[in-house]
DNA sequence: CCCGTTGTTGACTGATCGTTCCTAAACTCG
DNA sequence: CGAGTTTAGGAACGATCAGTCAACAACGGG
């Protein structure tokens, strides 16, 4: 019961992996995700309880529903480890649960490909990155 | 003539490039950088100009005292990529200037090695910057 | 010795940060 | 058609941000 949600909670994670997949954490205002989002901020708080927290939901979402499936399959990854490279090089050192997400999709890599396979296609989409 | 600087600039360039390399850009405040390099926010505006300033003099001192030594001596990195490899993933997209140093050193890279031999240093000195 | 110049110092500015409060609106159930 | 519950919306919070100002201190040259 109650008011019913004018916004639908995966595409506003989907919405906010891509803003945070494009700057640094602290780049990235509570006010940018409210405009980007098209979610009001107090919604944004109720729903994910910090900017944090839908740092972290979004972070998730982009290895579950982008990365791991295309491990899988061993295809390929286009633009889509932007957000893991970034959450890597900027965010891990500071925040222990992104540094344990990304320690483990890593772990996956290797498993699937090889650690030097990993190293060279982490330092490929680092500098594709460069060029867009 | 006018009174001597309490501060050695070297040493404050080296000392910011230091704390540069350590978070992104924008975990680190004007604030932080009084701090650390022991010098005062007044003298800093006055020498460098802008937080921005004191960056890029950081970022090219890091390149040219750090980074070109070792890769012409093809002496090994150690911690010696971690500035050019935040300000590469974090920094380059949102600062031309800084987007434009970062191409031309690994322009050099390519030179001095070979295009996959530079991604595979960039990953692997990714990976190795979490565990530490 | 005093004047011009440069550096130091700490207080201060408006803007922006993440987060919270409060009221109104939209729904379900009785 | 209320009563209860959940969300939307906008205004507001204290904290912190990058950057500035004006008074004072330390030097060299005349």
């Amino acid at each position: 019961m109650g008011r019913p949600r004018a916004f639908d909670e995966a595409t506003a994670v989907a919405s906010a992996a891509a803003l945070f997949a494009s700057r640094a954490y602290d780049g990235i205002s509570v006010d940018d995700l409210v405009n980007h989002l098209g979610v009001h901020r107090n919604s944004l708080y109720q729903t994910f309880g910090s900017k944090r927290g839908l740092y972290l939901r979004a972070l998730r979402w982009h290895l579950d529903e982008q990365v791991r499936p295309a491990l899988r399959r061993n295809a390929t990854f286009d633009n889509g480890l932007d957000f893991l490279l970034l959450a890597a090089t900027e965010r891990a050192p500071a925040d222990p649960e992104v540094a344990t997400e990304i320690t483990r999709i890593l772990a996956e890599f290797d498993e699937a490909l090889t650690a030097p396979a990993t190293s060279a296609l982490l330092g490929d989409h680092l500098r594709a990155r460069l060029s867009r």
